[in-house]
DNA sequence: CTCGTAGGCGTGTGGTGTACGCCTACGAAC
DNA sequence: GTTCGTAGGCGTACACCACACGCCTACGAG
């Protein structure tokens, strides 16, 4: 075996979320990845075969980061914290966002997340087909929340055009997009989410 | 004024629906719109400034086709109506699903969804932040199912794989997946809405 | 010291969005 | 009925993209 890999999965994803950090999604292309480790655009394909692998690397780098340790707490708190430990590890990586529902399934990071998840709704007492519904309902709701926050958060240009909007045609929109201006992120994410888990049943 | 417009933005998004529904996203170039419509790439720049603009015609033209009227019934009543009507209206076209939330706020036709469930959450006797955090919480949940089901359905080939997971590793996420596979799109929806709008506090 | 393997890369292909500039069909004004 | 400005329509060109293919070469085991 000569010449040893000099390049791991994880430095490739690492250099990746560098790029995606400076420069966006749009910014992250296979040139701008290869020369971001200091080599030609075409060697990077001695370690990934796609495109789409080098995003699977950086959404499993990303999600690797969620701590997924919640033994104590009712069946509801320990959802909440699972789910916003996933915005908190987002939030410091936006340009991620779109990528996380399309690599969800070949994430292993993702897929113990998941696991975590399912592991609280049984231990709730779910089964059968209500705990498939719970299950992807709170997938809907996370990944959701989190691409509505991304696409237009709340503090963003999206909201402040809505409120300018004709209070004769738009009343309502025009009053709540105003409003919605003052609230954070962070509450955004937690009430929606409470209201989601109080609809489960759970407490 | 010489030359009328032989082109107008309804006939631009119908073509772009036909490609798009043909041959999905990645076939929808600028190129094949203007193939689509039996004229030149750049002829198309006459109506529409950008691509982001041709994508906005489609999200609101699918939109468009979803009826507002929601007199009836109770308030988790209409709220599932009026999802449930975007789902359908999207069903038919799942391509625009991914660009459902990136031009949610320049569609005309999204506004007005907006505004109806705006007033049925009024209605209800929602006000001031809560409205805001609900109406946030409807969003994400709505645009977040249709996303979760276009990119990983219960019956496509990702939950198959999950299935085929490691039962030693991942236990509950095996057998969910297993189990998932027989319910259909449309309960999946329709029950995980219910599970949110539960959580409001309507009835 | 040799030699096969794998690392690294240069070139080329077919795709994308779109800036720019040209020709031309038209309809109103004279 | 001729003219003329406007807008429609388009061809070319550019910069970028992912990636196939094949070459050269550094290395480490034998």
């Amino acid at each position: 075996m000569p010449r040893p890999k000099s390049l791991t999965p994880d430095q490739i994803a690492t250099a990746a979320m560098s790029v995606l950090d400076r420069d966006g999604l749009d910014g992250l292309s296979m040139r701008a990845l290869a020369q971001e480790l200091g080599m030609g655009t075409m060697s990077l394909y001695r370690y990934v075969s796609d495109r789409d692998q080098v995003e699977e690397l950086v959404v499993d780098l990303v999600l690797g980061a969620v701590d997924l340790n919640v033994a104590r707490g009712t069946p509801a708190k320990r959802l909440g914290v699972l789910a916003d430990r996933v915005r908190v590890a987002v939030s410091g990586h936006p340009a991620v966002v779109p990528l996380l529902l399309t690599h969800r399934h070949s994430s292993p990071s993702s897929r113990r997340w998941g696991e975590a998840v399912l592991t609280v709704l049984t231990e709730a007492g779910l089964t059968g087909k209500r705990r498939v519904i719970a299950f992807r309902a709170v997938l809907a709701h996370v990944f959701g929340a989190l691409q509505v926050a991304h696409f237009g958060p709340l503090s963003g240009p999206g909201t402040a055009a809505l409120a300018e909007l004709p209070p004769e045609e738009f009343p309502l929109l025009a009053e709540t997009a105003a409003r919605a201006r003052t609230v954070a992120p962070e509450e955004e994410f937690r009430k929606g989410f409470e209201i989601l888990v109080r609809g489960l049943g759970l407490s």
